[in-house]
Parts: structure tokens; sequence; C-alpha cells
DNA sequence: GATGAATGAGTGTTCATTCAT
DNA sequence: CATGAATGAACACTCATTCAT
């Protein structure tokens, strides 16, 4: 029965998400998540190899839906700052959305796990960013500096903003993500 | 009675930070830090009431710490473009001296811990910045947005630029610092 | 997946009671419980919700045990006097099979536990004893004083003379028992 | 400094019943009780060789004060039964007066540290009851029963109906110690 | 005599994982 | 495939007691 089975892993999918959220990251036990799951512990043993197994892998397909999120309408052909901009929104758009798994990857990223992490592979789906940048740098549009550099200034400013216990009062209406945007532009450009 | 060893409770602080770093937050359990520490874990709760205690007051005295270093040669008669170049490099001279401190304060963030700190307090020691940006703002040197906004795009792209485990391949250079607050400055100067 | 072991659950229950014979009530902890029953502690808790459940569940089952135990050949067409003597040599009978029974009771009624427990169900399989009682009050039979106090000289009297702890140098042969509820007898009747 | 020493052994003394009243025999650690007694756990060591040497002190001064309060007015001469109301209601008195030292009397007595009495001594206080009841069985007024069995219903009737956690809802009024009274030299009475 | 610091052994409980069905 | 039972190891924390002053 194969639409079983997806269900089941799906149901663990979420409910993983879900108890991370509600009681963080550093609670959630394996048997917690099997019972918000309506499963038996040993039943994620079957689709996952283990605790580290199931975390990674959950992490990894939330980096996926958000990099497709991302590139909602990408089109290479605008200005770059209009690709950019895109982005911006995109982004915001979708952590408004999906705040649990933005709150699941910002707890991951800070857990032991991310040291298993092979970034390349997991940032792959953000590949077209990446090669937009470095074309924006070829222009002498963004400033020639590390990617790892462009990316501090742009991604984690979102999740930073975007992470209730950083800023606790701040309010992510269009206009503060417009104002966010404006900076983070002016940090990169040249 | 014996007298109450300095050194112990120093020894704890240190191994607490020090285990952190090498194991993680999550993992560094009460009686580890005891061990790393050379004391019973019983001694360790003579001087923290219970393991949030010691988790927060090691928080709270690295906060003090890295405030006083921020603010080393603060003078507030110099440019505001100034002062805050030498806050930046106070910053990142700290983070290369005690790299084990900052990655503590960037786990607890992360943690459930965090929830409990009176931000206002915790930063009570970063009082000076905050005038200055204030300052900055009124002088329209600085963009008009919320403090915290601010705080996104200079307070965190120091800490992640110097998380080893955020960007893996960046070295702190002079060179790279100095851009880092070119990108800081454009992001925030009007 | 496996089946809950009928045998496991019996060995902790007898353990405990075995436990609290050898060594008392304060001193039995889970895991000394646990290794008496060949257990993992971890396994207690699967039966039992904590401490606090394993404890009062025991007592509770125990007594009643000792509720069907008093009431046999309960037959209350024959003289009160009768049916309660038939009752006080049941409840010695009872006690001289079962003296780790009685002591763990003793030993809880003593316990802070005793205060979680609703006496009104706790004692429920004794209400055809209290319906006897009220019977012979209404028949002159009885003394008219409450219930309480009633049980001050039956119950508490049986228990105590069965306490070895508590009456180290007498036996509980025949004529002392009979002896015994001519006091009981003699002190409540009208 | 004679004075002072009695000072922190009665302090201690004091604290060690009313710790036992608050929180139970059970939890009843040496640093709470130096606490409450205000004073270093140390220093119970210096008056009391361990915890249980401290417990079983405190349990056969309890017991010699209660000797004493019982046979108040004890007049041999008087007819056994009115010396025997005598002290049944000397005994309520003092109860009455001094709720706390009787609880603690009921936990210790069913506490492991009572297997260690030596009851004879610690009884001894009460010899002239015995005597008197001696006395009774040789005129033939009171039954030719053991002592045991004779202490087993005035003794612990006593000791129950005024341990409000044993009967919740009775209240110690005068006529309700009469009739209590009443049971019992009715149970002892030839 | 008096103290608070210090501790190893213990507490009740939860953990990630495996087993037997 | 799916399960709940079962577990040893670990958790945060408290204990009775001793030590050094």
């Amino acid at each position: 029965m194969r639409i079983k089975d997806e269900l089941k892993q799906e149901a663990i999918f979420k409910a993983t998400i879900k108890l991370v959220n509600k009681i963080g990251f550093v609670s959630s036990s394996v048997s917690k998540i099997a019972k918000e799951a309506n499963v038996s512990p040993a039943t994620i043993y079957i689709y996952y190899k283990n605790k580290e197994d199931l975390l990674v892998s959950t992490f990894l397909r939330i980096k996926q839906q958000l990099g497709t999120a991302m590139l909602k309408n990408f089109d290479e052909s605008k200005p770059i700052r209009d690709v950019f901009r895109t982005i911006w929104f995109n982004s915001f758009n979708f952590i408004q959305i999906n705040p649990d798994l933005i709150n699941y990857v910002e707890q991951f990223q800070n857990s032991p796990y991310y040291d298993l992490i092979d970034i390349k592979a997991a940032e792959s789906s953000f590949e077209p960013v990446l090669m937009m940048i470095k074309k924006g740098i070829d222009q002498k549009i963004i400033k020639d500096v590390s990617l790892d550099m462009i990316g501090a200034f742009i991604y984690y400013p979102i999740m930073i903003l975007s992470n209730p216990r950083r800023t606790r009062n701040i309010k992510l209406d269009k206009k503060t993500i417009e104002k966010a945007f404006q900076l983070a532009w002016d940090a990169i450009k040249l």
C-alpha cells in the first residue's frame, strides 16, 4: 500500500515540525514526535535510520521548499535589483505563511546536527540566486565580496527579523519588509 | 569553615563555555560540565540555583564582557561613522580572542533559555551604542528604521561571520573585517 | 509488537511490597524496586505513571484484596455479633497469610501519599461492614458514636496487633485473636 | 558558654519537629532542618552523631514529655477507673496543645528508625500506668490480657483519633473524648 | 564550638533505540 | 509494515556527611 506509507511519513514530517515549534528542538524526543504523529516510536525507525536522520531529512526537505518558494517568478532577464527584490519578498511571504518551518530551520541550524550537513548540497536549490549574485558582481552592480558575506547581510537578516524570539517587537508588515530590503540592497550594492 | 573558592566558580564558568563549544549547548549536561571543571556535580549547585541559573548567569557575564570590549576607546565626540567603525573592530577583536564566548552566546540565544532573559537588562551595557544610533538617525546620517532592524544588519552579521559553524570558509583577516564594515555601514547609512 | 507481560506487572507489584517489608517505605526507591523485580527502572514507568502512581495503585489493590477477604462468608441475616466475629477472624487470617501486605498498608497510611487517597473510594469494599455497623447502632446493639471512632477501636487495633514492629512480643494464635475480639466487641457494644 | 549551647540544641530540637510537621518525615533532610534552626548542617553533627541520632533523640525526648503530661495528678489511691480517666484526658489535653509533637511521634513510629528503639526504655515513664493496669488485672477490674493488647485498645486509638490524617472528620471536643474513653474502658474492663 | 564549602552516591524520571509479535 | 513493550544509560537534582578554617 503505497498511499498509506506516504501518509505515515508525511504525518511524521509534520509532527516533527509542529512539536519543535510547540516545545522546542531540545525537548522534542522521538517518542513525543511519534505520539504527535499518532504513530509508534518504532515506526519512525522504519522511515528513518535514527533520530539524526529524521531531523536532518526534515531540515533538508524544508530547505528545498524554501528554495522553491524563493525562486517563484524568478526571471533572470530582469534587472538584478528587481530579481533580488522579488526573492526578498518571496522569502518573507513564505515565512509569514510557514512560520513553523522557519522556526525549525533556525533551531536546527543552531544545533550540533547542522555540523553534519553538506552545505553545498543543502543550498543547491539556491544555486540560481548565487549565479545572479555572481553576475551582479561581474557587472559591477554588487560589491565584490565572498558569497558568505553577502549571505550574512541578506539571508541572516531575513531569518533574524522573522524570528520572534530574536526581535520580539517588530511587525513584518509590507512597509517594514520594504525598508529591510532597502538596507540589504544598500549593503551589497556597489 | 572552608572559604568559598573563587577558583572553583571560575573553573565552572570556564568549563561551561568550553564544553558548550566542544559538544554543543544541548548535550552539555550538568554532570559533564562538572567533570570538565574537575568538580562534583553537587558543587555546581552551591554556586548556582539550578542548571538554568548556571546557563543564564554565564550568558549575562559574557554579555557584559562583550559590552565592555565593544566600547573600548568609545569617544562620542568623534564622527558617528568613526565611532561605529571602532565598535565594529572592537567586536571582531574580542571575537577573535574569545571565539568560544561568542559561540556560547549564539547557542544560548537560540535556546529556550533566551526567552527568560530581560533583554533591556541584558543589553544595558550596549546603551551607549543605542544612543549613538539614535543620534545618527536624528542627524540624518543613519536611516530612520527601528533599532531591531539596525541590529539585524549590524549585530547579527558580526555574529554570523564570526561563527565558524555558520560560515565555514571565511577568514576574519583585517581586510575581510574592513569589507564587512563597509557593507554594514552602507546598509544603515542614509 | 511484544505483548504486555502480565507477569512483569505482577513482579513489580510483588517486588514493591516485598521491598517495603524489607527496607521500609521510605528507603524503597524506584530503582531498588526495579532491581527486586528483575526489571529496568524504565519498565516501571510503562505500567505506572510515576512513583506515586505505583505506590497508590499498590495500596488500592491490597485494600481491595483485604476487603474481599474480610467479607468471606458474610451473611447479614446472622446476628450482628456473629457477623462481626466472622469479619474479625477473616481479617486476622488474611493478615497471618499476608503479613507483608498489611505492613505495606500500614506504612502507606502513615506516608504523605495517603493524603492523596479518596477514602470513600478506597474503602468502598468495606461498605457492607459500615452498613452492618449502622444497623447495629439502629438496633441499639452498638454504641451510637461516629464511624471513625468505631474504626479506631476495631480496624486499627487489628492493624496494630498484627504489626510486628508495633507489638513485638504478641503471638497471633487463635486464643489471642478471640480475646482481642472480646475487647473490640466490648468497646463498641451498647 | 553553656547557655549558648543549650539554645542551639533547643533550636535544632524545635526545628526538627516543626519541619516534620510542615513537610513530613520523609522530606525532612538534615540541611533543611539546619536551615529551619538557623544553624549550619555541620553544627547538627556536633550535638548528634548522625541523622538517626537526631531523630531518635527527638523521639525519646517527646516520649518523655508525653509520659510526664499523662501522669499529671496521678493518684494511685483513687479507683482505677478514675485514674485511668485522668490519664485519658491528660493525653488528649497534651495532644491538643502539642499536635506537632504527636505528629512527629506517629511518623517516627512508622519509620524504620523505630526498629532501633528499645521500647522498654522508651516507655519507662509509662511505668506507673503499667503498674496500675497490672493492679487492675489482679483486682479483677481489668481483663487478664497482655499489656500489648491493652495498649492496642488504649494508646493507639488515642493516637489514631488525634491524627487528622487518619480521621479527617472528627472533632476532639470534650464530649467526643468522653465517648472515646467510654469505649476504651468498656474494652478493657472485666 | 561553629561554620559554609564540598562531595560521591543516590533520587525520580526520560531518553534513543531494539525486540518480539 | 507496524506496533507497544522493554531497556541501560543518562538526565537534573538532593542527600547525609566530612572537611578546612
